[in-house]
RNA sequence: GGAGGGGUUCCCGAGCGGUCAAAGGGGGCAGAUUGUAAAUCUGCUGGUUCUACCUUCGGAGGUUCAAAUCCUCCCCCCUCCA
């Protein structure tokens, strides 16, 4: 009996991951019976969080849901070197209380997915401030450059004949030093990260301590289903976003890739996700599909009535084109008699720039009150109040003052 | 320290005295179609008081009727040698 139940939560834990090194060491912490310390680390920047990110945290909430302890790092002292990426070799030291209003971010997106009483939010500078030079110098002796030069961009810089700055070895060799300080079992990172959390084992080694077992979760594309998701890119889902947004853009993610987030962002059981991508190939409608993902996702991050109002007005908007009841509210000073159409675009947020504006009406973009504009000098008078769209998906209710 | 090569519109990348707001591609946006999917087709993709005008080709000057294109100086990036 204990058995099988170890099997299936094991199941569970595997369900997305990319890899976990070494599966044999977990499995034997798991039948230890006892909370495990399971570690993940955050760049202090950025709390913006997308559902890329919820990759990785719904893990952290598997792990939570079966009695295990999560450690939440907020790397404020590795932030201050930035992960070496090459393109940024040094980054803006944050102030502290950037710092913790940054944590403070995270703590309310986070805990909308973890529960905050299983849940320990740690600073790696709470330990690293007090490390001195000479510390420093011990913790480096521990690591080899052959070592950091297997890390891939590391060795396609080095062969490159690319700079590398000394600092940007300890970014790696911190971030392994926290697992020691943690005394870490689990860590997860993305797969990126893979290089960094195994020389948070190897580090733990040498302390004498066990080493953490390594799960690496693959980084979601976004949008476009190509690129990962980065608010960069502006292919992301961020978790703030409003409901109506959130929904609609699930909705447009396509149809391979709805099962990708189905499997690495939604908490439904996997045998059951399997039976509906069967019923798909069976001829199905997908879209039906996307819709309940999409509202368990905004019901996750916003409520039961804001998923099921966000499924309405994204009927009520796209299958019969209506105007949705709420949008950005504009009040313009007319001038003299009224207001160019371009103008009003503009200074509605509608277009970037009249040039922008005339496109669009050029290519019958525009309408008022759900009536096709085609004439661009369109002088809109004063005193009139109308919804303007551009688009599909933009609106804004316009009032022109006299 | 020495020798070369480069910096072009969101990105890549052509242009190398007038026909250049600047080819081509990518990305993006819009229209048609549709399930706001994918695929496809079409158009747009510097700004403005928009059938015209104004400002862009690393920066500052200069030559010329005319410069992204030629000259001078400066800044930045890369490659090779030491």
């Amino acid at each position: 009996m204990e058995r099988f139940v170890q099997q299936e939560i094991l199941e569970q834990l595997r369900r997305g991951v990319d890899e976990i090194l070494v599966e044999a060491e977990l499995i034997k912490k798991l039948e230890e019976n006892r909370p495990l310390i399971v570690k993940a680390g955050f760049d202090p920047t950025a709390p913006d969080l997308h559902l890329g990110h919820t990759v990785l945290i719904n893990k952290l909430k598997q792990f939570q849901d079966f009695g295990h302890k999560v450690q939440f790092l907020i790397g404020d002292f590795t932030g201050m070197i930035g992960d070496p990426t090459g393109k940024n070799i040094t980054r803006k030291p944050l102030t502290k209380e950037d710092v913790l209003k940054n944590a403070k971010t995270y703590q309310e997106q986070v805990f909308k997915i973890l529960d905050p009483e299983k849940t320990e939010i740690v600073f790696n500078s709470t330990w690293m401030d007090k490390v001195s030079s000479a510390d420093l110098i011990q913790i480096a002796a521990k690591h080899t450059v052959a070592r950091m030069l297997e890390r891939d961009d590391f060795n396609k810089r080095y062969k490159g004949g690319q700079p590398i700055a000394i600092h940007e070895f300890l970014y790696p060799l911190i971030q392994g030093y926290d697992s020691v300080v943690m005394k870490a079992d689990v860590e997860l990172g993305g797969t990126d990260q893979k290089f960094n959390l195994l020389v948070g084992r190897q580090l733990q080694g040498i302390y004498g301590q066990k080493p953490q077992t390594v799960i690496t979760m693959p980084i979601l594309e976004g949008l476009d289903g190509v690129q990962k998701m980065s608010k960069s890119l502006n292919n992301y889902i961020g978790i703030a976003d409003a409901a109506d947004d959130m929904f609609g853009k699930i909705m447009s993610i396509s149809d391979d890739l709805m099962w990708r987030y189905f499997e690495l962002l939604s908490f439904r059981p996997m045998t059951e996700i399997i039976q509906w991508k069967k019923e798909c190939d069976e001829g199905a409608n997908p879209r039906n599909y996307k819709v309940s993902l999409a509202q368990e996702i905004v019901e996750r991050f916003h409520d039961a009535m804001a998923a099921k109002k966000a499924l309405e007005n994204f009927e009520a908007r796209f299958q019969r084109g209506a105007i949705p009841d709420e949008m950005d509210e504009f009040s313009l000073q007319a001038i003299d008699a009224g207001l160019a159409i371009a103008n009003l675009l503009k200074e509605a947020g509608l277009t970037k720039s009249t040039s922008d504006a005339m496109r669009m009406i050029k290519q019958g973009a525009v309408k008022i009150d759900g009536e096709k504009v085609g004439d661009p000098k369109l002088i809109l008078s004063a005193g009139t109040q109308h919804v303007y769209q551009v688009g599909k998906r933009k609106f804004a209710r316009v009032e022109i003052k006299t």
